[in-house]
DNA sequence: GTCGTAGCCTAACGAACGTTAGGTAGGAGA
DNA sequence: TCTCCTACCTAACGTTCGTTAGGCTACGAC
């Protein structure tokens, strides 16, 4: 979307999500990174001050992606709608998310804990924050009678799991477009909420 | 269930998928799964051919126990019962699968890559097979007009990550015990499933 | 032209890795 | 008592790991 200055460092970190994405952190290693660049893992020290640093630029690039995303999926200005197309509307923009950068997603969603320290509480903690605005916006939906009673939690989890799962498989090059998959997944959260809703 | 001979090979299984649930395979090195033992490293190679055949034993095992249970749930004796509550018996399955020993779900769900060659084939193989089994359930509801009509490998995708991601964060100490998890995610996947269905 | 700087190089560091070799202690069965 | 066998040990192997140090080249700005 937003035009990057083609810096190196972000070269670096794309190359990385991408092999993180399909080995693991742990099993990439500085040189697997380098290599792929065509330069020698000494190199990239030029760049960036150690592996778990890149890995870290990655997953706060994409939680603020998410954050970013949901703020403008939830916080629209035309007033209130109703939980099922606010609904609707997150888990839309939650897949939008993961289809426009789908390594960057799968880095965040499943590599997380090898960071250490403050950077790996940070990223609980905004996970956390994460999960509670569908957690919110579930509860609020059975409060105003547009979902079926259930546990809120186990729900919200339910979903997000559902969600972060296609960061785990989607290809561009597949057979469904980000949208019709968009589509699908909004329509399976909403009706796994929903009972007799006609 | 079963009652198991007390072999020093199944401890050291038991404590490896324990560590490759909360690291990751790459992540545990062979020295880290002797120190949980109380023992070194080069000990466990008198129980064990290789690291990576720990993990092969694990994923195996974590294989067989969802097939077999897959198939006791839907090849039940007593007639054909519709596709909303064949949906509902094998969810319940899987989640008791997972819930009898999340390590070993945990690793067969997210270690599987690191397997090599032949093996990673095989296990991807049986994966397939698995999914088929859900896929081909939500197409028979489908035709049979028990399940809204909607693309039958992206639901059973949604359905099928949703439920593995209980592998990643149940514990059983946790607030809900594995029958009411098995409840909420049973209803959530037949009502995502279901439309108008009263 | 010279200066800064961005980008890469070779060489090497100490630590950790998976794994092998060969040996020891102790209990069970003859 | 001798003999296996299970279970563990120490020591070491070659490799790979993340990372540092120090140097070279090309190019744009002054």
């Amino acid at each position: 979307m937003a035009i990057e200055a083609p810096s190196r460092r972000r070269a670096i970190e794309d190359v990385a999500s991408a092999l993180f994405r399909e080995r693991g952190y742990a099993a990439t290693s500085v040189r697997d990174i380098a290599r792929a660049l065509d330069i020698r893992g000494a190199s990239l020290y030029a760049h960036v001050t150690s592996k778990e640093d890149v890995l870290w630029a990655i997953v706060e690039r994409a939680a603020s992606a998410f954050e970013d995303a949901a703020a403008r999926a939830l916080d629209t200005g035309d007033g209130p709608a109703d939980a099922t197309n606010r609904l609707a509307a997150l888990v839309r923009t939650h897949v939008a998310v993961i289809a426009a950068d789908p390594e960057l997603a799968s880095v965040f969603v499943n590599e997380w804990r090898h960071l250490s320290g403050e950077r790996r509480e940070a990223i609980l903690a905004r996970r956390d924050a994460y999960e509670a605005r569908f957690r919110g916006l579930v509860t609020e939906g059975m409060a105003a009678g547009d979902f079926t009673s259930t546990d809120p939690a186990v729900a919200a989890t339910f979903l997000l799991t559902a969600l972060n799962g296609i960061a785990g498989w989607y290809r561009p090059e597949g057979r469904l477009s980000a949208n019709r998959i968009a589509d699908h997944y909004a329509d399976l959260a909403v009706r796994a909420l929903t009972e007799d809703h006609r």
